[in-house]
DNA sequence: GTACCTTTGAAGTGA
DNA sequence: TCACTTCAAAGGTAC
């Protein structure tokens, strides 16, 4: 396929289906994306409707019987949404809906005379508080590459000007190993009660116009926020969101990441913290996001986190309850999804998450390439400080049993799986995919090597039977099934079939584009994103 | 109480 | 190299 445009920034990889809506083109989607939120949301829900052969509740029935959203749990979510909204509104040009919140508009550099920020405690007056236009992407992946390869990058320090806000990406705030949401005791100065939505916990009073769009907190109060690496910084100063005794939550990311936030973060990945804390736990106490104990990771069967069995082959429950559950790197998609779900849920007023995540899936399809770019860089980042901090690590120790998995007997169904199922992969998801590691590093979103062209822009899937019918078991996902008769070490599990996708069971928005706002926009941006072909290409290429 | 569902992407393995 | 599998997040739903 040819590459029509040389432009530096056509180094995403996810461009076969990927749809660019550009200005009037995306205030368009913008306007409207309520409506095709909702639009999603009908389509989402009357398939899970039809598709359900128990369900017998109508749409409306859902709707009212779904629980309101907790306020607590969902602040975070929302303080998340709200980034977004800011995000997008500064990266769009304003011509992004009226947000419902106001920006977060400066950052919280902290004292950084320690890039490893391992013994200085961070008080709030070590902080420099940095307005900043939020967020900006104009630092190219280079350069950030360089810095989170850089252990004791040259501007970690307490003169860090204020331009380096550049280098900051506009999602590393984002970045998370966390699976914690946080739950704030005390809401911040900006998210008072007052001003919050009773609903929803959004803060929905109006930007003041008296305010800059920067908007600064009070010192004080920002010194009242945790720091971003409190994971890894010891608390002198009593958080504004204690850490509960739980475990750690971790503290609002998004409101206090420094300017240099990738450089930052490859600080706080630093190596040299991994054989200090192997239990996850830095020296504070607090366990890295990405570390969950194996108490909490815990397998079906009662086994612990795989990380221990494949690490050792018959080590002791001590030891295995020692050994923490290092999560994978959250890929790109899912830095998307952490950011919008809220924002799917508040417009669409949907909980399931399988819904909110169809929605998401087409989101991302419909997201331009500059916005995917954004994702797929991040979670490359990701995944960079992933690998320096914890070196050894492999996705495979997160695998469970994967050396008798991998012997499951459904292989010689294979050839018969691929006759009947979908052309596509099971999620399609090698059609928009970014470069492999290998390339992604070396252009941070190149495209990936074009595949066999995909019919429809998402994956086709039949709603699986769960548990009904075992010779046709899950057509699209059958890792529980699958995980569950080989960690039970059964082969007289029967082999994973396909069935024929029932032309009547698929949904319709799997038979044609994601909405008809984005056939619209692909004929009425044809022409304007001739600068981006790539970016219109539909499967009909092949 | 817990597995499932649903999405995409990364990574690992076997052929 | 290709095909396949698993896991990552999330939270309502179903069992």
């Amino acid at each position: 396929m040819p590459q029509l445009n040389g432009g530096g920034g056509d180094d995403l990889g996810a461009n076969d289906e990927m749809i660019s809506f550009k200005d009037e083109g995306e205030q368009e989607e913008k306007i409207s994306e309520n409506v095709s939120a909702e639009r999603d949301l009908d389509d989402v829900k009357s398939s899970l409707v039809n598709e359900s052969e128990n369900s017998s509740s109508s749409d409306s029935e859902q709707t009212e019987r779904r629980p309101q959203p907790r306020p607590d749990s969902e602040s975070y979510e929302k303080a998340r949404e709200y980034f977004s909204e800011a995000l997008r509104r500064q990266q769009d040009g304003g011509f992004f809906k009226s947000p419902h919140y106001p920006g977060y508009p400066f950052l919280m550099i902290p004292d950084l005379a320690n890039p490893y920020l391992s013994s200085g405690a961070l008080s709030p007056s070590a902080r420099t508080y940095l307005q900043m236009k939020w967020p900006l992407l104009d630092v190219p992946g280079s350069a950030a590459l360089k810095d989170s390869r850089s252990p004791t990058p040259g501007h970690l320090s307490n003169k860090v000007p204020v331009v380096q806000h550049a280098h900051m990406h506009p999602l590393t705030p984002l970045i998370t190993y966390s699976n914690d949401h946080f739950s704030p005791a005390t809401p911040p100065a900006h998210l008072s009660p007052e001003i919050l939505d009773p609903k929803t916990g959004i803060p929905r009073t109006p930007h003041p116009p008296e305010l800059s769009p920067y908007y600064p907190l009070s010192p004080g109060a920002m010194g009242q926020i945790p720091h971003p690496l409190g994971w890894l910084v010891p608390q002198q100063g009593q958080p504004m969101y204690s850490i509960p005794p739980g475990g750690f939550r971790h503290p609002y990311p998004a409101l206090a990441m420094n300017a240099s936030m990738s450089s930052l973060v490859s600080s706080r990945f630093s190596p040299h913290m991994v054989p200090h804390h192997p239990h996850g736990l830095h020296q504070t106490g607090i366990p890295h996001p990405a570390i969950v104990s194996p108490a909490i990771k815990q397998e079906p069967n009662g086994e612990l986190s795989p990380a221990s069995h494949t690490k050792s082959p018959a080590p002791s429950k001590k030891e295995d309850e020692k050994k923490p559950h290092i999560k994978k790197p959250l890929n790109a998609f899912m830095l998307y999804m952490k950011e919008m779900r809220a924002k799917v849920v508040a417009e669409c007023t949907l909980k399931e998450s399988a819904a909110i995540n169809q929605i998401l899936g087409r989101r991302w399809h419909s997201l331009s390439r500059e916005e995917q770019a954004k994702y797929y860089e991040l979670a490359r980042k990701e995944r960079q400080l992933h690998s320096q901090l914890y070196p050894g690590w492999s996705a495979r120790d997160n695998y469970v049993n994967f050396s008798t998995r991998n012997k499951k007997p459904c292989v010689q169904y294979l050839p018969q799986e691929k006759m009947i199922d979908s052309p596509a992969s099971s999620h399609g998801s090698m059609l928009d995919s970014p470069a492999t590691p290998s390339t992604a590093l070396a252009s941070p979103a190149a495209p990936a090597p074009t595949h066999s062209e995909q019919a429809q822009p998402l994956s086709l899937t039949t709603k699986p039977e769960r548990h009904h019918h075992p010779h046709f078991p899950l057509l699209s996902k059958p890792s529980s099934v699958s995980s569950t008769s080989s960690s039970s070490g059964s082969q007289s599990t029967p082999p994973l079939l396909s069935r024929p996708i029932p032309f009547a069971s698929l949904h319709p928005s799997l038979l044609s584009p994601p909405s008809p706002f984005h056939q619209a926009a692909l004929h009425s941006h044809h022409a304007l994103f001739q600068s981006q072909p790539l970016s219109l290409v539909t499967k009909s290429a092949d």
